[in-house]
DNA sequence: CGGCACAATGTAACCGGTTTCATGAAACCG
DNA sequence: CGGTTTCATGAAACCGGTTACATTGTGCCG
């Protein structure tokens, strides 16, 4: 592999020629540019990415912060694996690179420094947050040290901070006319942790929706759940003796374990109960008699993340406001 | 942010003893370790990455070969979330990072060498391959020029490249058994692309164990797909004229589009027709009667992908044989 | 006590780029 | 035609580490 030295000298020009024929093009005359980039190929010459970013503090790379580590509450839920494609596609097309950064240990394993020493050493870019709304200290740290970061679902501001979110308000409110336009009165939902942002917004918006049609919701008629299955399977328990005739859950993990303990109390779907959820997962569609939800856009979540970092990386101020998108409500048999 | 420099400064040293205190501190007096270890946490000294790089030609970080370009038959499944966490934790808990490569577009989108020229540039030490048995030449090249490689379900040889894969030989077997246990006798199978190395091995497997039970395979039996839903839905309407009493589909995906179409037929599940599939995707349980497959230990593909990753970088040879992950039957209603 | 091995440290070259500043030649101006 | 811009390029410092080699001060040996 050759070096800018080894190129500069084949063509016979310094190596400040050779580095502007990449990076300032404009500057360098048309034909010792012609010159050095046909010699480059011929030699395969390929700029050193480690010389580049010690000199200019700039990797092209952006940090992934998602912590797996299983003592952690790390969040898996089957849509990020949609909006990691997307993402990773959208920074692709800017040349972007995706480091998943492991945490740095050199402080100890529960360093609130942990992603910071990661970005500092690696002078990442800019990072994205998936988090389950734990707000890490770890994660934390990297807002403090103004590190542009764009964050899923979590609410995070600052001055290179800003996030992006489903109108999980919006959604939440499409969940509950839904079920009033079906007809039904005696209405439960089972919620994610109330301590969540998306939770708390679904529900709200739920509840708005309610409220302006003159409907309360009553406490007994609302359990919570952890987002995944087992959960709905347990807060469905609780609810059935309210004996509502609908239910929202917020997260079709849980709905389809609440479906589960539907059918084991000998009940119908969606004639005895009907039931709505909210993500449009996989299995949304295909268990029976099919999940109607309000679907997230996945994919427009990984590619607004993508547009949002880059955006912060060309010097645009980051967006005080979460950037929303649009739920979409999915119909399918199960109201 | 202090450099090197500084610290030594700061401690008395030169920057030569700092680095040492940091790389191979037992040559370095205690004393003098002592203070610059306490100076260095006390100025939260971090060592550069790409300057480290820059000098020893080690990055730390594991390549992932992954392309999700949409107008590529990149690969997309639901389990390759379950493999990404355990890889990304296993490595992470070796101080690598895992860097999702973007494509080198320097020399066009579709060059034979847009991975290779990636994982030049950023020194990455070894790679990770995770492709759909495209056998894409832009990953050839990672092999041709000898980057450690690690290829999942995909077989590769050569001097620095290995790869993981269930045992799918066994699998196949496992669903033929278990079908024959079962007391069927006119068995079917929807395949993946015949030209892919899992769903050959599935195929082969599946079909020894028939011929040993004294049965055959008759090639109007087999209906092959592209390993998701649609396509399995397709072969089974394809199949349903044979009238079989059961079928092994090569992938759950596949299956569950199995299913429907013998819904649709009105044929029920288990009674009228068994169906197996493979892999044991999250779906395989949630959809009724539950589907019987044969399960893939997705988080030990991803951490024998680390291991061998692992062992390449520390200078073990490529194992020339793959490594091969036990496969698991897991019965469920719809057998 | 001279010579030697060894442990601890320093000096300086090097990794491969970027960028500031200086330089020389050509173009432009009145 | 002399002086000033402008353009293309080169020289050299710098980014922050690693490491081969040199240097120094011990202790041990015969």
């Amino acid at each position: 592999m050759s070096s800018i030295k080894e190129l500069a000298r084949r063509c016979g020009v310094s190596v400040a020629t050779v580095s502007r024929v990449f990076n300032t093009p404009e500057i360098v005359s048309p034909g010792t540019r012609r010159h050095v980039l046909d010699m480059a190929a011929e030699v395969g010459y390929l700029p050193n990415e480690s010389a580049r970013t010690l000199a200019t503090k700039k990797s092209n790379m952006v940090g992934l912060v998602w912590d797996t580590d299983h003592r952690r509450p790390g969040w898996r839920h089957p849509f990020l694996q949609d909006i990691l494609v997307a993402l990773k596609s959208a920074l692709s097309a800017q040349g972007l690179h995706l480091l998943m950064l492991a945490p740095d240990r050199s402080a100890g394993p529960d360093s609130r420094q942990r992603f910071l020493r990661a970005v500092q050493r690696h002078s990442v870019d800019g990072v994205v947050i998936i988090d389950n709304g734990s707000r890490d200290p770890a994660v934390l740290a990297l807002v403090d040290a103004e590190v542009p970061c764009v964050a899923l679902d979590l609410r995070f501001t600052g001055p290179t901070c800003t996030s992006i979110t489903s109108d999980n308000a919006g959604g939440g409110r499409l969940a509950a006319q839904h079920l009033i336009d079906r007809g039904h009165h005696r209405i439960a939902t089972i919620t994610g942790p109330p301590d969540t942002w998306p939770a708390a917004e679904r529900l709200a918006g739920f509840r708005a929706a309610l409220t302006e049609a003159g409907r309360t919701l009553a406490d007994a008629d609302i359990a919570s759940g952890d987002w995944y299955l087992d959960s709905g399977y347990a807060a469905m328990k609780r609810l059935l003796p309210r004996s509502p005739t609908a239910v929202f859950a917020a997260g079709d993990e849980m709905a389809v374990g609440a479906m589960r303990a539907i059918h084991e109390a000998g009940l119908r779907i969606p004639a005895d109960i009907a039931i709505i959820g909210f993500d449009d997962i996989e299995v949304a569609a295909l268990v029976p008699p099919g999940l109607t939800t309000v679907a997230q856009d996945k994919t427009g979540i990984g590619t607004a993340a993508a547009e949002a970092i880059v955006a912060m990386l060309l010097g645009s101020p980051a967006p005080a406001e979460p950037t929303t998108l649009p739920t979409a409500l999915i119909t399918r048999g199960s109201t």
